[in-house]
DNA sequence: TCAGTATATTCTTATTATCTAATATATGCA
DNA sequence: TGCATATATTAGATAATAAGAATATACTGA
Protein backbone atom coordinates (compact mmCIF):
# COMPACT_ATOMS: atom_id res chain seq x y z
CA UNK A 1 0.00 0.00 0.00
CA UNK A 2 1.63 3.18 -1.57
CA UNK A 3 0.97 6.37 0.54
CA UNK A 4 1.29 9.15 -1.77
CA UNK A 5 -0.57 12.02 -0.13
CA UNK A 6 0.87 10.89 3.63
CA UNK A 7 0.32 14.74 5.19
CA UNK A 8 -3.14 14.96 3.51
CA UNK A 9 -4.32 11.59 4.93
CA UNK A 10 -3.12 11.90 8.58
CA UNK A 11 -4.72 15.54 8.44
CA UNK A 12 -8.24 13.78 8.05
CA UNK A 13 -7.22 11.49 10.59
CA UNK A 14 -6.30 14.31 13.00
CA UNK A 15 -9.47 15.93 12.39
CA UNK A 16 -11.98 12.79 13.17
CA UNK A 17 -9.72 11.79 15.94
CA UNK A 18 -11.64 13.77 18.25
CA UNK A 19 -14.94 12.39 19.91
CA UNK A 20 -16.74 15.72 19.30
CA UNK A 21 -15.33 16.55 16.09
CA UNK A 22 -16.22 12.48 15.14
CA UNK A 23 -19.95 13.78 16.14
CA UNK A 24 -20.11 16.98 14.40
CA UNK A 25 -18.87 14.86 11.38
CA UNK A 26 -21.66 11.90 12.08
CA UNK A 27 -24.32 14.74 12.07
CA UNK A 28 -23.30 16.46 8.97
CA UNK A 29 -23.28 13.12 7.19
CA UNK A 30 -26.94 13.05 7.78
CA UNK A 31 -27.43 16.64 6.45
CA UNK A 32 -26.10 20.23 6.38
CA UNK A 33 -26.05 22.16 9.52
CA UNK A 34 -25.43 25.58 10.71
CA UNK A 35 -23.65 26.41 14.01
CA UNK A 36 -26.02 26.60 15.85
CA UNK A 37 -28.04 23.21 14.95
CA UNK A 38 -24.64 21.46 15.96
CA UNK A 39 -24.34 23.53 19.15
CA UNK A 40 -27.93 22.07 19.95
CA UNK A 41 -27.45 18.26 19.10
CA UNK A 42 -23.97 18.46 20.40
CA UNK A 43 -24.99 20.42 23.41
CA UNK A 44 -21.47 22.05 23.47
CA UNK A 45 -20.81 26.02 23.82
CA UNK A 46 -20.88 27.65 20.52
CA UNK A 47 -17.08 29.02 20.81
CA UNK A 48 -16.00 24.97 20.89
CA UNK A 49 -18.22 24.11 18.03
CA UNK A 50 -17.04 27.26 16.25
CA UNK A 51 -13.54 26.02 16.95
CA UNK A 52 -13.60 22.07 15.88
CA UNK A 53 -15.26 23.22 12.78
CA UNK A 54 -12.49 25.51 12.15
CA UNK A 55 -10.08 22.56 12.63
CA UNK A 56 -12.81 20.44 10.19
CA UNK A 57 -12.10 23.12 8.00
CA UNK A 58 -8.59 23.61 8.15
CA UNK A 59 -8.09 19.68 7.24
CA UNK A 60 -10.25 20.08 4.71
CA UNK A 61 -13.16 17.93 5.44
CA UNK A 62 -15.87 20.63 6.06
CA UNK A 63 -16.54 23.63 4.07
CA UNK A 64 -19.48 26.32 5.04
CA UNK A 65 -21.63 29.02 2.98
CA UNK A 66 -22.96 31.70 3.99
CA UNK A 67 -27.01 31.22 4.17
CA UNK A 68 -28.04 34.97 5.78
CA UNK A 69 -27.19 35.58 8.85
CA UNK A 70 -25.70 31.52 9.53
CA UNK A 71 -23.33 29.53 8.44
CA UNK A 72 -23.89 25.89 6.58
CA UNK A 73 -21.39 23.18 6.98
CA UNK A 74 -21.41 20.57 5.21
CA UNK A 75 -19.08 17.53 4.38
CA UNK A 76 -16.64 18.21 1.52
CA UNK A 77 -16.39 14.54 0.23
CA UNK A 78 -19.98 12.47 1.60
CA UNK A 79 -19.19 9.72 0.47
CA UNK A 80 -16.15 9.22 1.10
CA UNK A 81 -16.81 10.15 4.78
CA UNK A 82 -19.76 7.91 4.98
CA UNK A 83 -18.28 4.88 3.45
CA UNK A 84 -15.18 5.46 6.36
CA UNK A 85 -17.57 5.41 9.10
CA UNK A 86 -19.45 2.68 7.93
CA UNK A 87 -16.29 0.16 7.64
CA UNK A 88 -15.38 1.29 11.00
CA UNK A 89 -19.01 1.15 12.45
CA UNK A 90 -19.22 -2.11 10.78
CA UNK A 91 -18.87 -5.16 13.61
CA UNK A 92 -16.03 -7.60 12.85
CA UNK B 1 -25.46 7.97 10.28
CA UNK B 2 -25.66 6.46 13.71
CA UNK B 3 -22.05 6.06 15.37
CA UNK B 4 -22.75 3.93 18.26
CA UNK B 5 -19.07 3.06 19.22
CA UNK B 6 -17.95 6.78 18.68
CA UNK B 7 -14.87 6.28 21.44
CA UNK B 8 -14.07 3.29 19.62
CA UNK B 9 -14.01 4.82 16.00
CA UNK B 10 -11.80 8.19 17.58
CA UNK B 11 -9.05 5.61 19.56
CA UNK B 12 -8.63 4.56 15.27
CA UNK B 13 -8.45 7.98 14.12
CA UNK B 14 -5.83 8.94 16.75
CA UNK B 15 -4.09 6.11 16.13
CA UNK B 16 -3.43 7.15 12.59
CA UNK B 17 -3.58 10.77 12.92
CA UNK B 18 0.15 11.04 13.06
CA UNK B 19 2.13 10.58 10.44
CA UNK B 20 4.69 8.32 11.60
CA UNK B 21 2.25 6.11 12.22
CA UNK B 22 0.43 6.04 9.08
CA UNK B 23 3.32 5.46 7.65
CA UNK B 24 4.14 2.09 9.79
CA UNK B 25 0.35 1.22 8.96
CA UNK B 26 0.93 1.32 4.87
CA UNK B 27 3.90 -0.63 5.42
CA UNK B 28 2.44 -3.23 7.31
CA UNK B 29 -0.80 -3.57 4.81
CA UNK B 30 1.45 -4.83 2.84
CA UNK B 31 3.00 -7.46 5.30
CA UNK B 32 3.70 -8.31 8.73
CA UNK B 33 6.63 -6.78 10.17
CA UNK B 34 9.22 -6.87 13.10
CA UNK B 35 10.31 -3.61 14.84
CA UNK B 36 13.42 -3.67 13.31
CA UNK B 37 11.92 -3.73 9.65
CA UNK B 38 9.83 -0.93 10.51
CA UNK B 39 12.77 1.21 12.04
CA UNK B 40 15.07 0.27 8.45
CA UNK B 41 11.88 1.76 6.37
CA UNK B 42 10.85 4.37 8.33
CA UNK B 43 14.00 5.69 9.52
CA UNK B 44 13.28 6.98 13.39
CA UNK B 45 14.86 5.57 16.16
CA UNK B 46 14.26 2.20 17.66
CA UNK B 47 12.34 3.52 20.97
CA UNK B 48 10.15 5.88 19.21
CA UNK B 49 8.34 3.13 16.41
CA UNK B 50 8.21 0.83 19.79
CA UNK B 51 6.24 3.76 20.99
CA UNK B 52 4.33 4.06 18.09
CA UNK B 53 3.94 0.89 17.82
CA UNK B 54 2.07 0.48 21.48
CA UNK B 55 0.11 3.70 20.58
CA UNK B 56 -1.28 1.65 17.67
CA UNK B 57 -1.55 -1.49 19.80
CA UNK B 58 -3.62 0.51 22.62
CA UNK B 59 -6.08 1.72 19.70
CA UNK B 60 -6.41 -2.08 18.37
CA UNK B 61 -5.07 -0.70 15.18
CA UNK B 62 -2.26 -3.24 15.15
CA UNK B 63 -1.12 -6.26 17.28
CA UNK B 64 1.70 -8.30 17.65
CA UNK B 65 3.25 -12.08 18.52
CA UNK B 66 6.79 -13.27 19.24
CA UNK B 67 9.19 -14.64 16.67
CA UNK B 68 11.83 -15.54 18.50
CA UNK B 69 14.07 -12.84 19.73
CA UNK B 70 11.89 -10.48 17.89
CA UNK B 71 8.33 -8.85 17.56
CA UNK B 72 5.87 -9.04 14.70
CA UNK B 73 3.98 -6.52 14.39
CA UNK B 74 0.53 -7.18 12.04
CA UNK B 75 -2.68 -4.85 11.27
CA UNK B 76 -5.64 -6.45 13.20
CA UNK B 77 -8.28 -5.60 10.95
CA UNK B 78 -6.16 -5.32 7.76
CA UNK B 79 -9.13 -4.91 5.58
CA UNK B 80 -10.96 -2.51 7.01
CA UNK B 81 -7.42 -0.59 7.32
CA UNK B 82 -6.76 -1.44 3.50
CA UNK B 83 -10.27 0.18 2.43
CA UNK B 84 -10.17 3.14 4.41
CA UNK B 85 -6.35 3.97 3.25
CA UNK B 86 -7.74 3.33 -0.17
CA UNK B 87 -10.69 5.30 -0.05
CA UNK B 88 -9.03 8.23 1.07
CA UNK B 89 -6.03 7.56 -1.20
CA UNK B 90 -8.11 8.07 -4.10
CA UNK B 91 -8.07 11.92 -6.30
CA UNK B 92 -11.53 12.99 -6.12
C1' DT C 1 -27.70 53.79 11.85
C1' DC C 2 -28.74 50.81 15.74
C1' DA C 3 -30.03 46.54 18.10
C1' DG C 4 -30.15 41.72 17.96
C1' DT C 5 -28.67 37.28 16.39
C1' DA C 6 -25.17 34.07 14.64
C1' DT C 7 -20.63 32.92 14.42
C1' DA C 8 -15.52 33.55 14.89
C1' DT C 9 -11.39 34.80 17.32
C1' DT C 10 -8.29 35.54 21.09
C1' DC C 11 -6.40 34.52 25.52
C1' DT C 12 -5.43 31.59 29.24
C1' DT C 13 -4.89 27.28 31.37
C1' DA C 14 -4.85 22.27 31.62
C1' DT C 15 -4.09 18.11 29.36
C1' DT C 16 -2.06 15.25 26.04
C1' DA C 17 1.41 14.05 22.41
C1' DT C 18 5.96 13.68 20.67
C1' DC C 19 10.73 13.18 20.75
C1' DT C 20 15.35 12.06 22.75
C1' DA C 21 18.33 9.82 25.88
C1' DA C 22 18.99 6.48 29.10
C1' DT C 23 17.89 2.24 30.92
C1' DA C 24 15.46 -2.17 31.49
C1' DT C 25 13.74 -6.63 29.90
C1' DA C 26 13.62 -10.82 27.26
C1' DT C 27 15.44 -14.19 24.13
C1' DG C 28 19.07 -16.91 21.75
C1' DC C 29 23.37 -18.79 21.66
C1' DA C 30 28.25 -19.91 22.99
C1' DT D 1 25.90 -18.60 33.05
C1' DG D 2 27.09 -14.61 30.37
C1' DC D 3 27.02 -11.82 26.23
C1' DA D 4 24.76 -9.97 22.18
C1' DT D 5 20.63 -8.68 19.93
C1' DA D 6 15.85 -7.05 19.78
C1' DT D 7 12.49 -4.54 21.86
C1' DA D 8 10.13 -1.94 25.63
C1' DT D 9 9.86 1.39 29.25
C1' DT D 10 10.84 5.53 31.78
C1' DA D 11 11.95 10.32 32.47
C1' DG D 12 12.22 14.84 31.02
C1' DA D 13 11.73 18.69 27.72
C1' DT D 14 8.90 20.85 24.35
C1' DA D 15 5.00 21.30 21.44
C1' DA D 16 0.26 20.65 20.20
C1' DT D 17 -4.55 20.30 21.50
C1' DA D 18 -8.85 21.31 24.04
C1' DA D 19 -11.98 23.94 26.74
C1' DG D 20 -13.96 28.09 28.84
C1' DA D 21 -14.42 33.04 29.12
C1' DA D 22 -14.43 37.18 27.02
C1' DT D 23 -14.68 39.75 23.06
C1' DA D 24 -14.98 40.77 18.11
C1' DT D 25 -17.12 40.48 13.59
C1' DA D 26 -20.83 40.17 10.24
C1' DC D 27 -25.39 40.03 8.75
C1' DT D 28 -30.54 41.21 9.28
C1' DG D 29 -34.26 43.97 10.05
C1' DA D 30 -36.40 48.08 12.13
Amino acid sequence: MQISNAEEITGFFKALGNITRLKIVAELAKNDKCVSDVENIIGTRQANISQHLAVLKKYGVVDCRRDGNMRCYFLRQPEVVKNVLWLLGKKE
